[in-house]
DNA sequence: ACCTATTGTCTCAAATTGCTACAATAAAAT
DNA sequence: ATTTTATTGTAGCAATTTGAGACAATAGGT
């Protein structure tokens, strides 16, 4: 217990692009073959979005991120306490000690946008690593964790449209390409060339600047930024 | 404690449509005057989704509800313990037993959309009354249930194209001019007869039956009702 | 028999999207 | 220096979707 909230934990699916691939983190338990997605606790006096934020920041080491609440998994299916159990014995903490971590939770699931290339991935006291994986290409993850995953790219291809995030995954600058490749990778279909620009050009939310000259032989592209504010 | 997760709770927004309007069920309070959203808590040993089904079950009387969990609210201005207090001591309900009502709660919230003239709206043993009030015009609400409204209703706007949601707040059968209004009343606007015609039919989802003559001056509009399965 | 309000559907204009084509161009190859 | 290659920016037209109005059909009132 000590000062957090019990049977409350909150799950984070961060993601990231690199290799013309989406991926996301995923932590490695110490000693046990365990893998899981990065959660936490929420202190008694703390806001449950200052909670997620805090353990981000520790995770990655990144202050301000995209992030965006999606579901609250609640069933009695989740609690696997022979598995929490496990990981406790693993690590040699003292049941009596740590033995609420073993109880019923409900989890919060968030999922946040990154900047791949600005992360450093720091494991915690429990975990060994934390690494990037494909999100077609991941482990066998406790609990419900593959469902987690499973929604949290539902809603990300939900809100893609809807609210302008591509960019999040994205360094600065980028060019019109990149953009098109978060596009593709997140709805998992190739989009026209002509029609991806024009329609992204059309919603006046990137700024152009100079082209980006990258040693190949044909016409460099052009590399834009987001414009958050525009009045 | 008693059985329950401490800390957790839920709201639930229920929508019906009445008079051309949308409403929603508010709960009073005995001898306090103060309005609430209609949640409950869950048990140790049972899913989230059943705890609100339950509580729905007990306030509406309907059993197979519509219902979809938004947001879960987590910050901790949420806490207000006085309020709490006050309830507590207007029903005569002492500290000991029952201050955990008064502890901070995270609260995950749903909304459901239920059929209006089926609902027989049932107090709890806190409150002297649930009552149908038109979403734009409610009492002042307690905690940010005000807050927990609004965001259901901005999702309940974001949903309505994409799940074929506007059927739930009808009866069986409905004329397609009665579904046009739920869908001007939950968008806040005006929509074009002929354009949301031909838009709702081409997307195959109702089933036309006889017309529905209903005594006026001017051609009867047909009833329809909502496929399901289609295969 | 005519009038009125509303319904179901059609039509054409306007806007959006799908798709192809083509000139521009950065650097490698000749 | 010229040609070649791969990619980019954008124009143009077809296909599709949506907006807006029009009109015949009709249930019941006058």
């Amino acid at each position: 217990m000590k000062g957090y909230l019990p049977h409350i934990s909150y799950d984070s699916v961060v993601f990231g692009f690199a290799e013309g691939r989406l991926k996301i983190l995923i932590m490695k338990y110490h000693n046990t073959g365990y893998f899981a997605l990065p959660g936490g606790f929420v202190r008694s006096t703390e806001n449950l979005n200052d909670a997620v934020k805090r353990g981000l920041k520790e995770r990655t080491g990144l202050d301000k991120i995209y992030l965006e609440q999606f579901y609250t998994f609640g069933s009695v299916e989740r609690h696997q306490p022979a598995t929490m159990k496990t990981i406790l014995k693993a690590n040699k903490l003292p049941l009596k000690d740590y033995g609420w971590l073993a109880e019923r939770f409900i989890s919060i699931a968030y999922y946040a946008l990154i900047d791949y290339s600005k992360v450093n991935p720091t494991p915690d006291t429990l975990s060994d690593s934390v690494g990037w994986y494909e999100i077609h290409d991941l482990p066998e993850l406790i609990f419900n964790h593959q469902e987690i995953v499973d929604k949290a790219l539902e809603t990300l291809r939900l809100n893609l449209d809807r609210k302008l995030i591509g960019t999040n995954l994205l360094p600065n600058q980028f060019t019109m390409n990149e953009l098109q490749k978060v596009h593709e990778v997140i709805k998992g279909e190739k989009l026209r060339r002509s029609s991806f620009q024009r329609k992204i050009l059309s919603l006046d939310i990137l700024k152009r600047h100079e082209k980006r000259f990258n040693g190949k032989a044909h016409k460099a592209p052009y590399l834009y930024s987001f414009i958050d504010n525009k009045e």
